[in-house]
RNA sequence: GGGCGAAUAGCUCAGUUGGCCAGAGCACCUCGUUUACACCGAGGGGGUCAGGGGUUCGAGUCCCUUUUCGCCCA
């Protein structure tokens, strides 16, 4: 083994190792035997990466939180499924290859439908290859025989049997209204593919002219292009400023046209002037006042947001042309007031940051409603947990306001709409022209010419139905019924409504279960101060970099434990650095407990089932008060890891792993290992070699979820494990483990505190840290279990111990430095160094600091109430500390007094 | 306007049934190359847990409120 871990050398060899052998595939565990029967499966549909571009750090915690879940759910003998796939992401991958061509000096018009798709599907390819590899190098073990992509024949199938089954129950239809329209795309995009921003604008205010000459309307805007549209001017009904202005005429400036005034609620009478001019073919709340008063709706925009024949005089101009100039032909008609600085809401594309412009157009429509209830209905009786559980207000709130879907797109890369038409637009839904053909001549009498819809769905229309068509639905297939519904649907936030409510609403509309038990949303990747990372700040830090700098291991653990479910993370560089020292750190460990274990093999504690078995333990009382201690921590250790994840707490688990790997098993049982590694009694040696090897081995099991390449790596160095279980990930994950000893752990507690507090006099009166030093101990009748466990304080604190003496408290030398622990003191006879004057100070800020925590426990316990009411556990604590505390305070008394 | 989250050491963060003197990593100071590890070890300094009020025997943790920042929805 090397010196130091050397991710580089091991993470590559190791998946595709994992990968040649099976290890990702749930058939595999059940071949081998590893799956433990009765157990349900467990089940991830991946969320699809976008085929767009590189894997970002967005990617990479989903990689690591779902590694993480399925590594541990293997390990217990689950069958894991993690069923891994791309998604095309209609918009994105569209533009970007738009833009890729144009580079070129090609339009996509020019090259026509069938052979731009064809130039998507090439770059589908080189990019999925790219997204999967860099997915391998994260480690993630999931069953790539069973890869999809949302545009591939299966899923294209699912797609086609959703829509026609939706739209012959009259959930799917087409309609004419008011969508948001990307006119740099040219196509209509959902709600919620639009972002406000606030942004300086200006508020106008102009004059709205009575027709019959008699004055004006003060009105104001913050898009006065729209003028060109209006067809009203709303005011309150109960402003008395307007009462005599309703139901009169009023002029549109410039074009002349006369629209009527009319009264409405919604007009809020503390906005501009209290009257609203009224453009129904150009803003939702408009539109909607249009309806219920039965206005005109005037469209004054082409595809391309410039204006068209309705605008007039404006006709072909740009909208921002177009507004600039309207205004100046009004002020010099005199008809502007003025123009006030104004924050605006400017609705944004998701995609690519243009302005989204609301504007009437006929599209397909998914009605919401209907399949609202069940989603909601299924979070509320718990057939789905959402995690972290605030989430579901979040849910409930968007499922109880919400809106029908805009599912068409005017794209060419996606599922085509399966709709045909006829001559008089007739539309036949089919599952192929051929079909819609034999429609046709039904309902005709005779072949008549069709027309497929030329638009595409939706790209979340096909991910919507993900955790089922992935299976292989609408065919009954085995996979169906052996994985579905799947277990967890780990994903950020940011995609509650997007893609985790639909996939609910979709799963229960098709398959009549939830497709997942929970919900499982982890936060945003930030950068270290915070800010959203993104390419034009150049603040991005690419996974795959710091995958080859410290680790897939590194930026794993870093990852998990870097926060919590929910909230965002922002990822320092120093962390991951941190978290490859770890690994190396485990390394060595695990270096130095294998080179110490000898030729002879170690007994195991057999199983029935070989994945379990495991290093066996030595019988109880051939153990040390050190390898007691470490036991008695690996139990506690194994039962809070089983807990925390059991609660979703991921992060705060490996932490607590790191903690025992380093501070307890490395830092103490290892250093005091050697004592008894090293010594004459080999008998001692061998049961410390097997608890050396049982702790590793067991905390191996625990760690590799979160850090599978270094755990494997060593795994396949313990002596005899691999021919049990050939791979870590499929040894069997401790449930229970370890072995329970209070005793052992408040004795070694001790001893701790009395190797720190010598450690400490050894600083301060800066002896040289090889040197041993003499030291007598006053344990009273405590003195026992000290002496046996004097050996390894004497190695942890560096003493001599063939001078070591154990004394009665009047023995006390007074040229010594004391320190006290509970009842044992320790005196460090620091020939002609100890400065007595300077060891009187040192013992009374001691005393100091007992005292304060001795006044607090007694005030404690003299309180009735705490003494009624608190738990007997928490008052023994109490009192065992107020008793040890008292014990040391005489003992320093005693010591003062002496000096 | 409604909702949610965050505010804890210089920085990045833990602290989830309220119960040892509030922890970690990094940074900082002192010492150290003792045969696992300098990607290390030992010791140390550093916090009125945003402010105020309340509930409780006991509050970083629960409730109310204020402030600042961020996000979602309208």
């Amino acid at each position: 083994m090397p010196k130091a871990y050397e991710h580089t050398l091991v993470e590559e060899d190791l998946y595709s190792w994992w990968e040649q052998h099976g290890y990702f595939r749930p058939e595999t565990q059940a071949d081998l035997g590893q799956a433990r029967p009765g157990l349900e499966p467990f089940v991830i549909a991946m969320p699809p990466p976008n085929v767009t571009g590189a894997l970002h750090l967005g990617h990479a915690i989903t990689s690591s939180v779902e590694d993480m879940l399925m590594r541990y759910n293997r390990m217990r003998g689950r069958p894991a499924l993690w069923i891994p796939g791309t998604d095309h992401a209609g918009i994105a991958t569209q533009s970007v290859v738009e833009r890729k061509l144009e580079e070129q000096g090609v339009t996509r018009s020019e090259l026509g439908r069938e052979r731009f798709v064809q130039e998507v599907w090439d770059w589908k390819d080189e990019y999925h290859d790219r997204i999967s590899n860099q997915q391998r190098r994260m480690g993630i073990s999931c069953d790539w025989s069973r890869e999809r992509f949302t545009l591939d024949d299966g899923l294209s199938a699912a797609v086609l049997e959703a829509f026609l089954t939706l739209y012959n129950e009259g959930l799917i239809y087409r309609d004419t209204y008011l969508v948001n329209w990307s006119p740099g795309l040219q196509t209509a995009v959902s709600d919620l593919e639009v972002e406000y921003s606030e942004e300086a604008g200006k508020l106008y205010y102009f004059k709205y002219q009575l027709a019959d000459g008699s004055g004006h309307l003060a009105v104001a805007t913050t898009r006065p292009e729209t003028i060109l549209g209006d067809t009203a001017v709303a005011v309150h009904p109960e402003d008395e400023r307007y009462q005599a202005m309703i139901g009169r005429q009023v002029v549109v400036p410039i074009l002349g046209r006369t629209i009527p005034v009319i009264a409405d609620e919604y007009v809020d009478r503390e906005f501009g002037t209290g009257a609203l001019k009224i453009t129904p073919g150009h803003d939702p709340n408009d539109y909607e006042i249009a309806q219920r008063h039965d206005l005109p709706i005037i469209n004054i925009m082409n595809k391309d947001a410039t204006l068209n024949e309705a605008a007039g005089p404006y006709t072909g101009q740009e909208r921002f042309a177009a507004r600039k100039q309207l205004w100046a032909d009004m002020e010099a008609a005199g008809l502007t007031l003025k123009a006030d600085d104004y924050t605006l809401r400017v609705p944004r594309s998701q995609r690519g940051g243009e302005i989204i412009e609301p504007m009437v157009s006929t599209q397909w429509f998914m009605r919401m409603e209907p399949l609202a209830g069940p989603a909601m209905e299924a979070v509320r009786n718990g057939d789905i947990q959402i995690v972290p559980e605030r989430f579901e207000k979040v849910y409930f709130h968007w499922l109880e306001n919400i809106r029908d879907w805009c599912i068409s797109r005017q794209l060419w890369w996606g599922h085509r709409i399966p709709i045909w038409y006829g001559p008089d637009d007739h539309a036949f839904a089919a599952r192929s022209e051929s079909d819609a053909r034999e429609q046709a001549m039904q309902h005709y009498g005779k072949d008549v010419a069709l027309e497929q819809d030329p638009d595409v769905l939706d790209t979340w229309f096909s991910s919507g139905l993900w955790p089922f068509s992935t299976l292989g639905w609408p065919d009954k297939t085995q996979d169906l019924a052996a994985y579905y519904p799947t277990s967890v649907m780990e994903t950020g936030y940011d995609i509650l409504f997007f893609w985790v409510a639909r996939m609910i609403m979709l799963g229960l509309k098709f398959t009549g279960q939830a497709p997942f038990h929970t919900v499982y949303l982890h936060g945003l990747v930030r950068d270290e101060t915070g800010v959203k990372m993104s390419k034009s700040l150049g603040n991005v830090l690419d996974p795959l970099d710091l995958v080859s700098q410290y680790g897939t291991d590194a930026l794993r653990f870093t990852l998990l434990t870097g926060g919590t479910p929910g909230n965002d993370l922002k990822l320092s560089v120093t962390r991951v650095e941190a978290s490859r020292n770890f690994a190396n750190k485990i390394w060595n460990a695990a270096r130095f407990v294998i080179m110490n274990l000898d030729d002879e093999s170690l007994p195991m504690e057999e199983d029935e089932n070989r994945f379990a078995v495991a290093y066996a333990l030595p019988p109880g009382e051939t153990l040390a008060l050190s390898d007691r201690w470490i036991l008695h921590r690996l139990a506690i250790l194994i039962k809070e890891v089983n807990r925390l994840i059991g609660a979703w707490q991921l992060g705060e688990a490996g932490r607590q792993i790191y903690d025992f790997l380093w501070n307890e098993y490395c830092d103490w049982y290892i250093e005091a290992a050697k004592v008894r590694l090293y010594g004459e009694d080999e008998a001692a040696a061998q049961v410390t070699r097997r608890v050396l090897a049982h702790v590793l081995e067991q905390s191996l099991r625990l760690l590799h979820p979160y850090m599978p390449f270094v755990t494997e790596a060593i795994w396949q160095n313990l002596p005899e494990m691999a021919d049990y279980s050939p791979t870590l990930m499929l040894a069997h994950w401790p449930e229970t483990g370890g072995r329970r000893d209070p005793q052992a752990d408040e004795e070694f507690s001790r001893i701790q505190a009395l190797v720190r507090g010598i450690r400490n006099v050894r600083s301060e009166y800066n002896v040289e840290p090889a040197r041993r030093i003499v030291a007598q101990i006053a344990a009273g009748d405590e003195r026992a279990w000290v002496e046996r466990a004097a050996p390894i304080l004497s190695s942890l604190a560096r003493l001599d111990e063939s001078q070591l003496v154990f004394v009665g408290d009047e023995e006390a030398p007074r040229q010594a430095a004391a320190l006290a622990e509970g009842g044992v003191s320790v005196f460090l006879p620091l020939a002609g160094m100890v400065d007595l004057e300077a060891e009187r100070k040192r013992i009374a800020k001691e005393l100091e600091g007992i005292d304060r925590q001795l006044t607090r426990i007694e005030n404690m316990l003299k309180n009735p109430g705490f003494l009624n009411k608190a738990p007997a556990e928490v008052i023994q604590r109490e009192q065992d500390r107020q008793a040890e505390l008292s014990a040391q305070r005489t003992q320093l008394v005693e010591r003062m007094e002496t000096l």
